[in-house]
DNA sequence: CGATTAATTGAGCGGACTCAAAGCTAGTGG
DNA sequence: CCACTAGCTTTGAGTCCGCTCAATTAATCG
């Protein structure tokens, strides 16, 4: 599956399965040095999950954690009747898994198509001993879920289902592209049907489409089919997002 | 784990201050050895809020950090319009402060009165550099945060105003006594007032009394006065919090 | 192409909100 | 001591937003 790493004298390369990797740059294999990068490189291993596949479940040994190389992860989280909230997304490159504790608290499943570099929670526990710098980098993405998850409380508390619809839009296109200040139209694909859009706003899926109709019907929104999304006026989408009903 | 406070030359005993701390167990200061925890304790002053008092603003610059000594802490955030949503409570000896930022996403403001060891951020900044432990202390705080969060978005998203009450009473009944599995009647005072039950709630404070008026006549609370809870059979609560309405 | 799943639209209901009023406390001053 | 006030809480009446149930339309896939 991977080509080996090169092992010259002095492990100065950094492995091949790592050169193009985001996660080597942005996400938590960026505090590791080449010989820690070879060390981890040789108990990776990549792996697909198709959409809506289990990636581990509430209560399960963790097996493997893992840097999402491409796709969605949902996180989610059920009351005892069944009823689902999705409790957090996460996007490449971030990593997948509780750290210091080999046990998920929620399901984490593929919202999408998902390619992620898989590796024993042994050998992040090993290289967090040596490098502290790993352990920051993991506290650091720990403290913008947290920041998210925060922001997410303010929508699901206090905000009508319009609101939320829009803040969801807006969420998503931040991600797509992190600088949009502009006023041009953005188009992207959502990651998430509407079940799962529902599950997120703590909406039905019925409401989500009255919602989506009508920032349709307000020119805010075009939907050229049920997953692409155009967002013609990014401003008024914040404004919606933000302010009481459209 | 942690380096035994050893008896050497000078700084051999930890200050005074710390002596009956809570914070040198269990908060971050444990991470500490006496020599820098007597550097830490040279910066230190306890200051008291009263309740309903900020202590720090959404977006203005953290002057100082702290460990909680006793009290209450909220975290709330507003929507443009003045909607509030509190987005965590904190309790002694929690950490405050937003770590590696010197600025607050939110508004932190004591609920009851609150006694907090504050410090300059430049001194715990300096002391991660030298002790990864301390790191590691406030990592497992913030993963804390997240998964309390995270239980909320779940509440907040899928759970009925009933339930919701419940949840709350259960999640204070648990930081007042850590271990109630047993079925006996607990009673504590409730460190929020209606209205910030309900921001914290995603609810009115019509709506809260409502709730608490039916936990009263299914006679799974007591309600000597406003702020004074007795939880007359524990498990009967949690059913309340878990399942659909009482 | 039919079969199946996903999404939209409509009608009607109900839970939580809004607005309004009254009851409780705790604190103040005559 | 009680009257008075101000803030907090409870209770009531009526409304509306989002849910439920049901039917239709659109997309996906063998």
């Amino acid at each position: 599956m991977n080509a080996a790493p090169r092992k010259d004298i002095h492990n100065s390369d950094i492995p091949l399965v790592c050169v193009s990797c985001e996660a080597r740059h942005k996400g938590v294999c960026g505090a590791l040095n080449s010989k820690q990068l070879s060390e981890l490189a040789k108990h990776t291993s990549k792996v697909t999950f198709n959409a809506e596949q289990p990636i581990t479940s509430d209560g399960e040994q963790i097996r493997r954690y893992g840097n999402i190389l491409s796709g969605v992860v949902k996180l989610a989280k059920l009351t005892s009747d069944g009823r689902q909230q999705i409790v957090g997304l996460q996007f490449a490159p971030d990593f997948v898994g509780r750290p210091f504790s080999e046990k998920s608290d929620y399901d984490v499943e593929a919202a999408t198509e998902v390619h992620v570099c898989t590796f024993p929670p042994q050998i992040l526990n090993r290289l967090v001993q040596e490098s502290p710098e790993l352990e920051h980098r993991l506290h650091e993405q720990t403290l913008k879920e947290l920041d998210e998850a925060r922001d997410w409380m303010l929508t699901l508390g206090r905000k009508s289902a319009g609101e939320r619809v829009a803040s969801f839009l807006h969420f998503i296109a931040q991600h797509v592209d992190p600088d949009l200040h502009k006023r041009g139209p953005v188009t992207f694909e959502l990651p998430l049907k509407r079940t799962d859009m529902a599950d997120f706003l703590g909406l039905t899926i019925e409401t989500v489409s009255r919602q989506l109709t009508k920032l349709r019907q307000a020119r805010i929104i075009e939907l050229p089919n049920n997953r692409t999304v155009v967002i013609a006026d990014v401003s008024r989408l914040k404004a919606a997002a933000d302010k009481q009903d459209i």
